[in-house]
DNA sequence: AGCACGCCGACT
DNA sequence: GTCGGCGTGCTC
């Protein structure tokens, strides 16, 4: 009797067998997902391999049948199988787990063919001439493409260097030569932009993959990429699953953002699986940066990257000119200096626009009573509250938690409640009082609620409806609007101090990249930075567009005291609802791991236990330990961790080569 | 993971 | 008396 093995998403190394529906032959159903009642549920799982009853030692076991099979084609191909065993081995998980991720278990069969939606922005798109850098490196990724051999180029090119344009001709190569290409990027909010760019060329080849793309929709990509209707997947982190039989290129721009790295289990890193897949497929991987991270920089000068320099603007245009402006001894009655008043105003004259950066939205973050000092924290979660306008009331950033502006003092009942700090809609106020007449937007995380309205803020700006752009994080990356001429950091010193090794990396990437918005059209720009810190070298060498000094100065703090990429690290955090437990648990877990350390000889350091930068989030309590040392020692070690028991109510997690530690 | 089963404390 | 906390063990 034939019996079908089957994987489920759940974090258990084992396959169960389940029994096919009867009257229907099973011969085909390898490497499709089924629906099966287990353990009271009903879940989705994998089917892997068809087994004889009689050929194994399970013919002991009560067999329950299947509910139905769900695909009308296998979907897991032995690529995809040698990935996900990959996955579940280098970053803790089963390969259940792994496999939901690799092949999405949510996809849905659709049930009907549905049309493809026509594209509204069919923007005509100019060839444009390569300059003497990107010829440079598309022949070389190009020569790599037609030799067939695996290799990985690391684009270190300026802001403007025309890195998109490469990206095009070197996919529009991968495509001629009959193979298949990927391009990432870092969040779902460029996919316009590069579908604009894209669309065009590559028309019906293109398939675009993200985390807000429709369940049937996925499926009929997924389908299309493994039959090759679709040639082209741009997306953001999960598309570098795309299931193509005969990839070519992996491109990966903006290759410094932390958004490659998976949060959630399982933690994969985008960068990772690229290099994986390449080597697999003796394929070509390019990753991209005006700032790479330090990791990839050093792999560069270290020969495993081959490194390709695009040192100018396109069209020779110059970077923007960088402006440090000291906030110390200035009056604080405005949070615009005198000067970046007079920027704008001119700005604005010369109807050019204006984008002013600032990363934390809201009014005000804090809010307090005056007469006791009394600090508004969120019930749940040990930061403050965020004061909001329009509907005017407290915000928590962490866990969503709202609250009326409270009237008088919970503390000490007196009515000198006042809020201080500022968040982006200050901004917004201030610049709305200082120029009544002009055309102001704010983009961030409580405008761009959807695709839709983050869409309305990006036409605007294209179509000049717009002369001020405020915004967070989101306005900071790839942005390209040729009449944005200046550009305000209105704080740079937001990221510059938090408790985080990769917190000087971040201020850098984030000002060189913020900069980079500026001048890109026919004018000279000019870029507007407000500090404390004018002298940090954070801030010195974004200004001086000086990769290399920071990169030296930088990659020399991480050597001395240990951090990558000297060294692999792991996060282990434990959380609990109860403060007293998750500091005896995390405690034990210490000395466990310490004493197996020890007794395997896995040569790891441990930093910890800590609390976690926000030590209670959403009720839980929550603590860290960091592990350094290599890779393979801290999966070892991993494997004793997994099956670790612990309290109950106490949730252990550990995350390989997180990008982030607080 | 999620769920059932089973064993002990404190409440209508 | 029983409601409900969480420790343990199992899921084809």
């Amino acid at each position: 009797m034939i019996v079908l093995e089957i994987v489920l998403p759940i974090p258990l190394n084992k396959t169960f067998y389940y029994l096919p529906l009867e009257n229907v032959d099973p011969q085909n159903f390898v490497g499709k997902r089924v629906k099966i009642s287990f353990a009271n549920r009903i879940l989705t799982g994998y089917i892997i391999a068809l087994k004889n009853i009689n050929s194994d030692n399970i013919s002991n076991i009560n067999f329950k049948t299947i509910i139905e099979v769900l695909d009308k084609e296998p979907l897991i191909t032995q690529e995809i199988y040698e990935l996900t065993n990959y996955i579940a081995n280098n970053y803790v998980c089963s390969f259940g787990e792994a496999l939901a991720a690799v092949v999405p278990i949510s996809m849905k069969v659709p049930k009907r063919e549905l049309k493809p939606k026509n594209s509204k922005d069919k923007n005509i798109c100019k060839e444009h001439s390569l300059n003497f850098w990107q010829s440079n490196a598309v022949s070389l990724i190009n020569s790599s493409l037609e030799k067939n051999v695996n290799s990985c180029f690391l684009i270190h090119g300026v802001t403007a260097s025309g890195k998109t344009e490469v990206y095009m001709k070197t996919i529009q190569k991968t495509l001629e030569i009959g193979k298949n290409a990927i391009m990432l990027i870092p969040e779902i909010s460029l996919t316009t932009q590069f579908v604009n760019v894209m669309a065009n060329r590559f028309g019906e080849s293109l398939g675009v993959w993200h985390s807000s793309i429709s369940d049937t929709v996925k499926y009929q990509l997924f389908l299309k990429a493994r039959s090759d209707k679709i040639k082209v997947m741009l997306g953001a982190r999960s598309a570098i699953f795309a299931p193509f039989k005969n990839l070519g290129l992996i491109i990966i721009d903006e290759e410094h953002e932390h958004t490659y790295k998976q949060e959630q289990k399982p933690s994969y890193d985008a960068r990772e699986i690229a290099k994986w897949r390449a080597k697999y497929n003796n394929s070509v991987v390019i990753f991209g940066s005006a700032t790479p991270s330090l990791e990839t920089y050093k792999g560069a000068l270290d020969n495993e990257i081959t490194l390709i320099e695009m040192k100018e603007r396109i069209g020779q245009k110059s970077l923007p000119e960088i402006k440090i402006i000291s906030l110390k001894d200035r009056f604080k009655s405005s949070l615009f200096i005198p000067e970046t008043v007079q920027a704008i105003s001119d700005t604005i004259a010369r109807k050019e626009q204006t984008i002013i950066f600032l990363n934390r939205r809201g009014y005000s973050p804090t809010i307090m009573c005056r007469k006791c000092g009394n600090v508004y924290q969120c019930p749940k979660c040990s930061i403050s509250m965020v004061f909001h306008r329009n509907p005017d009331n407290l915000k928590c950033h962490y866990c969503g938690t709202t609250k009326n502006l409270p009237i008088t003092c919970s503390i000490c009942n007196c009515r000198d409640i006042t809020v201080f700090g500022t968040g982006t809609q200050k901004v917004e106020d201030e610049l709305k009082k200082l120029f009544p007449n002009a055309r102001i937007f704010r983009l961030d995380g409580d405008t761009a609620t959807s695709k839709k309205n983050y869409d309305i803020a990006y036409n605007g700006i294209k179509n000049l409806e717009f002369d001020i752009l405020i915004g967070t994080q989101m306005i900071a990356k790839g942005f390209d609007f040729p009449k944005v001429n200046l550009v305000c950091v209105v704080d740079a010193d937001t990221s510059l101090y938090l408790p985080s090794f990769k917190s000087v990396e971040r201020t850098f990437q984030l000002i060189t990249q913020v900069s980079g918005r500026s001048g890109r059209g026919d004018s000279k720009g000019t870029v507007i930075v407000q500090t404390n810190h004018g002298s940090h070298y954070a801030i010195e060498c974004a200004k001086n567009h000086d990769f290399i000094s920071f990169y030296n100065m930088e990659i020399e703090q991480r050597r001395k005291l240990n951090y990558p990429p000297y060294c692999d690290i792991a996060r282990l955090s434990i959380k609990s609802k109860s403060e007293k437990i998750v500091e005896e648990d995390a405690q034990k877990l210490f000395y466990l791991i310490k004493n197996l350390n020890e007794s395997y000889k896995l040569e790891l350091s441990f930093l910890g236990p800590v609390s976690a930068y926000i030590a209670k989030l959403n009720n839980f309590f929550r603590k860290y330990i960091i592990i350094k040392g290599k890779r393979e020692n801290i999966l070892k070690l991993s494997k004793f961790i997994e099956n670790i028991k612990h309290s109950s109510g106490t949730f252990i997690v550990i995350e390989i080569m997180p990008s982030e530690l607080i």
